[in-house]
DNA sequence: GATAATTTGTTCGTATGTATC
DNA sequence: TGATACATACGAACAAATTAT
């Protein structure tokens, strides 16, 4: 290190003033962060950098950030770094649920994606939540999708085979349920049941996803209806519990 | 061990008759856990034990324990053992929210506990949930609420300290938030806004809920409202994500 | 797939400043 | 003033997780 880049830094901090140093760098950092100088879920510097820049210990720093962590300003990940925390998306259970509509609200670009489709035969709760005799032939489909690019959440998708064979296809095409629905004669549709819980993802979710770890996920059992209050689709959805938040509000 | 106790569970395998023995061992475990001989929640044997019983290696009972864990028929702890997998509560979040009833209608049994109350300045969320001026005092909750003895959620309650200032003294007699409000003039209130959510416990949380390892936590976020539109009540309900499953049905 | 480098997490120990009795 | 407890700050070493090569 040239002597014109030696530390200046440590204007900022005043030592023996009452305020702990790591009270200071915890104050200045959480400008950074809420000014948005650091962008959200953009890395912080690393905490012998950051130790550095103050002239400090890195306990020192890890003091401050320990505090931001315990804010939920930033999330800390062993072996990563420090990351300004993402704000979580809300997500709309209401009588209509449509993912596209739910992201545009929050200024967020959405995108879905088909992984694969199959035919099988109903299982106790798919015959159920589609009321079909078990063991019917239902069309499956697994889809992800994303906000801003970034995977949300990965569906398995049951319908009605008779009905909708056809709907992989155009799927295919529309990369959209909603509209591929309505490509089938479903004009509209409405949730008739929900059902979520959370448990922690398997290995092949933590990759589709892209999870950190010790990150749960959210499971929705979801059923649509037609118009005419007959089940069209049965989806188990699996959501990143750090990027999502249902809300319910009441009409 | 005497003679008479030497197991004689061998006639319950066949070797050889194009069933592996794990195969056999699993559905005589699942047949135990499916007609109830084996209670939700109870402990397996351990796997030294199912191995001398079936005469096998531990490996094979591994083996079919391993099976039954993947089709959610049990747990298995490191270190604790293997649980019979304990039913997921549905728990409706409709217009009108009421624990007891809820749990009641599950055939559980419901209590709650009082772990404390205190007075407190609101903070963002809190002002703009209950539509008051940040700032404004708060009277504070905290409280398990249990299933059948067992804890299954803990919440932090706020309600406007001007009302409700006697509120605390009496959920301390009558252990129902319900109950509570009605002694205070409140008949009846209805859920205005949920929010959903999911993390890791903190350790405090993994105490007071006996949660087992690698369990999430379901954070719900409420609202409740008077008869006239008038916010009452904002919680925060820490719940066991392995023990519940809310429900939202279509009305 | 194996290895090395990077980064955060944890645990020692030591020293100093501050508040309290 | 002394004794004590507690928070602050620094240093070194190692563990654990991730990332790059």
């Amino acid at each position: 290190m040239t002597h014109d880049t030696v530390p200046v830094a440590h204007r900022e901090l005043e030592r023996g003033n009452g305020v702990a140093l790591w009270r200071q760098i915890q104050a200045v950092l959480e400008h950074d962060l809420r000014s948005g100088y650091v962008a959200a879920g953009e890395k912080l510097p690393t905490e012998r950098q950051l130790a550095q820049r103050f002239g400090v210990n890195r306990h020192t720093v890890r003091q401050a950030l320990a505090e931001l962590a315990r804010k939920e300003l930033i999330v800390v990940e062993q072996g990563r770094g420090a990351f300004a925390r993402r704000d979580k998306l809300d997500y709309a259970l209401a009588r209509r649920v449509r993912f596209s509509e739910n992201l545009l609200r929050q200024s967020r670009i959405p995108s879905e994606r088909l992984l694969g489709s199959d035919k099988v035969q109903a299982g106790r709760r798919a015959a159920e939540a589609l009321q079909v005799l078990p063991a019917t032939m239902l069309l499956r489909l697994r889809t992800v999708g994303n906000a801003d690019g970034r995977p949300l959440c990965c569906t398995t998708h049951y319908f009605p085979y008779g009905r909708f064979a056809g709907f992989a296809a155009v799927y295919g095409q529309l990369h959209s349920v909603t509209a591929a629905f309505r490509a089938l004669g479903v004009a509209d549709y409405v949730r008739t049941s929900t059902r979520i819980t959370s448990r922690m993802p398997d290995a092949a979710e933590v990759r589709a996803l892209g999870l950190a770890r010790q990150t749960p996920v959210l499971v929705v059992e979801s059923v649509n209806a037609d118009g005419a209050g007959t089940p069209v689709e049965y989806g188990v959805c699996v959501w990143a519990a750090d990027r999502i938040q249902f809300v319910i509000d009441a009409a």
